[in-house]
RNA sequence: CGGGGCGUAGUGUAACGGCUAACAUGCUCGUUUUGGGUACGAGUGACUCCGGGUUCGAAUCCCGGCGCCCCGACCA
């Protein structure tokens, strides 16, 4: 693609609106737009990026057995006064809205009501059991403050994973296979070496949950963390009690920010048989049905790699994410540059359509940090130097290595080396 | 919801209660320049968030809204 059939525009300063690293990068990156406090819209760039996201979920959430679907954001308040979580007093951040006749409707903040109550259509005997389903869908919550950008929104895409099962023991081995996933989740998005696998409050359902936390100072998490084990214990919950139970050494625990990027629960049998979502087993006897619950914020993943993985000159992209792999910059605005430039371009795009041509006028330097500030991994940048030699320069966004390459081995070869 | 800060061209900032609200950037048209946001010229662009009040006079002071940011509380 080339740059300038795209309306976002780079920006040299920083909105004033934003104090967070990763709104104010990917704002000024021309990511993302800001609507209003806690509210962002996707721009086509960031679009991309979370899609990358999305697919890498949804490549292991597949793996799992689990079947996407797409439920409704508008919400029947009948099912959420069953289960006692409609009244404000209860759950305080809803948005809730009004048919014309006045009937009252909310705005998903998570689905357990929704999806539990659906399935009472399809769930009978022991022999449809499990079912794993899964949605990307916006949720809604009326945050009495939103913060630090991406992090924590009113609006929000989440991935909700719900399973259910026979017995307690086959949702607990699910809820582990979806652990499992979850880290390989967050190793491939590139956050392998942040990510925590932490004891969190379970809430009311269980003594613990398990939350995924990446290590970032722009989290507002606080973590105890054993970093030999790879495993934490959230602050909320954490005491030396707690540590012995979880075989944590409690003099050994370092403290740190984070950023949660996913979070697990087993429900047990609390929606199912507040709903009444049972099945009959071999016996010919009811039995209730065991679920767990399972979500991934994709903004806010999206919004954690970004703060994690920038440096001064702006955005970084893991390879996985990014919303090209290669940028062509024409250093000069010379037409022989251009002309270059562009059959380069040309011939990279029948071998992989992931690249992008910056195709905008402008000095040497401005062009030189628009890309950086895009956070895409590799640059080829084409100069008048560079064609005197019938070479051109391949820096690494990230590491800021530059390497030679002529037309030939760019196009003949392998350009991840 | 408690506390603090802020609201001025598209963006970022300035302006003692007093000239036609300034500067930078962006954008348009020229000329120039080309390895880290190039230089010059000419343009363009603002009911100073909204509503009241004080005053001869308000971007500036006061009151009330609304919005944004930060700290805290909250976060099945």
């Amino acid at each position: 693609m080339k740059y300038s059939s795209y309306f976002s525009k780079i920006k040299k300063e920083a909105p004033k609106d934003e104090a967070s690293r990763n709104a104010q990068l990917l704002s000024m990156a021309g990511y993302i737009h800001k609507e209003m406090a806690g509210v962002y819209s996707l721009l086509p760039l960031g679009l991309v990026v979370s899609e990358n996201v999305k697919n890498i979920v949804r490549k292991n959430m597949n793996s799992l057995s689990a079947h996407e679907l797409h439920m409704s954001a508008l919400q029947n308040p009948e099912i959420w006064k069953v289960t006692n979580r409609w009244d404000d007093a209860v759950v305080d951040n809803w948005f809730k809205t009004k048919l014309k006749n006045d009937t009252e409707l909310g705005l998903g903040f998570t689905h357990e009501e929704a999806v539990t109550s659906m399935l009472k259509q399809h769930v009978y005997s022991y022999a449809d059991l499990p079912i794993y389903v899964y949605q990307f869908q916006n949720k809604f919550r009326n945050e009495l403050r939103a913060k630090s950008g991406l992090m924590r929104g009113r609006e929000f895409e989440m991935k909700d994973l719900y399973s259910f099962c026979k017995t307690e023991a086959d949702q607990k081995a699910f809820f582990e296979k979806v652990k499992e996933t979850y880290l390989k989740i967050f190793k491939e998005v590139g956050l392998e070496e942040y990510v925590y696998t932490t004891y969190a409050s379970g809430g009311v359902f269980s003594k613990f949950s398990i939350e995924f936390q990446a290590i970032s100072e722009a989290g507002e998490d606080s973590i105890y963390v054993d970093e030999k084990k790879k495993i934490a214990i959230n602050k909320e919950i954490y005491s030396k009690e707690m540590c012995e139970e979880l075989g944590l050494d409690f003099d050994n625990l370092i403290e740190k920010k984070a950023v949660e990027v996913g979070n697990i629960f087993n429900l047990g049998t609390k929606y199912s048989d507040a709903l009444e979502l049972t099945y009959t087993d071999e016996k010919n006897t009811k039995q209730s049905v065991w679920m767990g619950s399972y979500g991934i914020g994709i903004g806010r993943l999206m919004a954690t790699v970004a703060e994690i993985y920038a440096d001064d000159a702006g955005l970084v992209w893991p390879k996985e994410i990014a919303p090209y792999q290669v940028v062509i910059v024409p250093l000069q605005d010379d037409p022989e540059v251009k002309d270059e430039a562009e059959k380069l371009y040309n011939s990279i795009s029948k071998i992989d359509p992931s690249v992008l041509l910056y195709d905008v006028k402008g000095s040497v330097g401005e062009k030189l940090s628009s890309a950086d500030m895009l956070g895409i991994p590799t640059q080829i940048i084409v100069s008048k130097r560079g064609l005197i030699e019938g070479k051109f320069e391949i820096r690494d966004r990230k590491t800021k290595k530059v390497t030679y390459k002529t037309f030939f081995d760019i196009v003949e070869g392998d350009l991840k080396d």
